[in-house]
DNA sequence: AGATTATATGAACGCCCGTTCAATACAATA
DNA sequence: TATTGTATTGAACGGGCGTTCATATAATCT
């Protein structure tokens, strides 16, 4: 055997891509093979590298695709305008965001370690790009008076990992909705950063 | 050679699972070999299991050492009494408490996945006892009208997020000392739960 | 001093790893 | 239909893995 009848790249590639995010994020980065993956996906373990040089790029791919998606993502959610209404925007969308991708978020805050020391500069790049956003709508709502704030970066860090916290709990079907998910914390962040 | 001079058991024990939890949090349980702990003791493959069963209850012994310290330390430090003073020192245990066990805090919240089922669920029940401790405190003072809050065990999971986020920024010797650290997410908890 | 116990070595076990590559079967094009 | 290009196999490479165990030396006990 070689070639497998309906075979393309275009619909292997995106397997192979889902199959190791899923994998990844349940077992860690090095606990799960490159054969585990192609058999995740129906393909023995040589084929795996006509998708990818090799297993850190595959990850790598992982996490700078993760991280592009979050930063257009809010970029074309932000509306704008009023810092309250921004902050709000942010909370809901971050919470959103990071729910529907669960094993995206939990592989790039656990499996940086494994990229190598420029890959791991590109990505943390991309990071503060995102948490900066924040900060700005923070430090602007301050300079206008509406927040107070004695420190606007660390206020944004808080923030977010407040908001990321939501992955580690919440179960679909439970005693909350997303959207109630998301008032209880909108509340939370409003009041602390309050005038 | 078989025995070393000089080797003692209340010796080597914790070396070993000093490196362990070193290597650990820095690559990932599964990325660390029994060899590369070995040799960060100074010692063989082999002496290991003289200590450990095996590598996974190694993982847990760390696990569940750190949860036992982290309630045992929170229930010495607990100064009881009014709940804003509780709050107050809560939020200050945890995040000198976190930051002066880094590696154990990043491992016991990346390296769960490792466990099985039923290790897994004695780490959680730990985990859980924790939370629920913040949570009676928040409680008690919003039934004292003292705080306001629409879920106290949202605004603990929230509260312990935003905490445990310092980890991920905090650097020794860097713009904020440990104290105004404290301060600053004193005031931001303090705020989000005020009445 | 001699016997016993505790602590370690180092070789070996079978197994799985990431990666490469010649061979090959299917898909697309002419 | 013949040819070219694409997607995949399956075997092989050297190497590291967790774990076991017979053996040996150091520490301790009588």
């Amino acid at each position: 055997m070689a070639r497998k009848t309906g075979s393309h790249s275009e619909i292997t590639g995106p397997r192979i891509r889902d199959a190791a995010l899923k994998l990844f994020a349940r077992h860690g980065f090095a606990a799960v093979s490159m054969r585990q993956i192609a058999a995740e996906v129906g393909v023995q373990a040589g084929a795996l590298y006509l998708y990818t040089p090799d297993k850190e790029t595959l990850l790598l791919d992982l996490l700078r695709t993760h991280m592009d998606d979050l930063i257009a993502d809010w970029v074309s959610a932000d509306p704008g305008g009023a810092p309250v209404a921004r902050l709000e925007a942010f909370v809901r969308f971050h919470i959103r965001f990071n729910l529907e991708r669960a094993d995206a978020v939990f592989l790039s805050y656990m499996e940086l370690r494994n990229l190598g020391p420029e890959n791991f500069a590109a990505i943390e790049t991309l990071r503060r790009d995102y948490e900066t956003r924040l900060e700005t709508v923070l430090s602007e709502g301050a300079a206008a008076g509406i927040f107070a704030l004695r420190d606007a970066k660390i206020a944004a860090y808080a923030i977010i990992a407040m908001l990321t916290g939501v992955n580690t709990w919440y179960r679909e079907g439970g005693r909350l909705s997303r959207a109630a998910v998301g008032d209880l914390y909108w509340d939370m962040v409003r009041r602390s950063v309050a005038a």
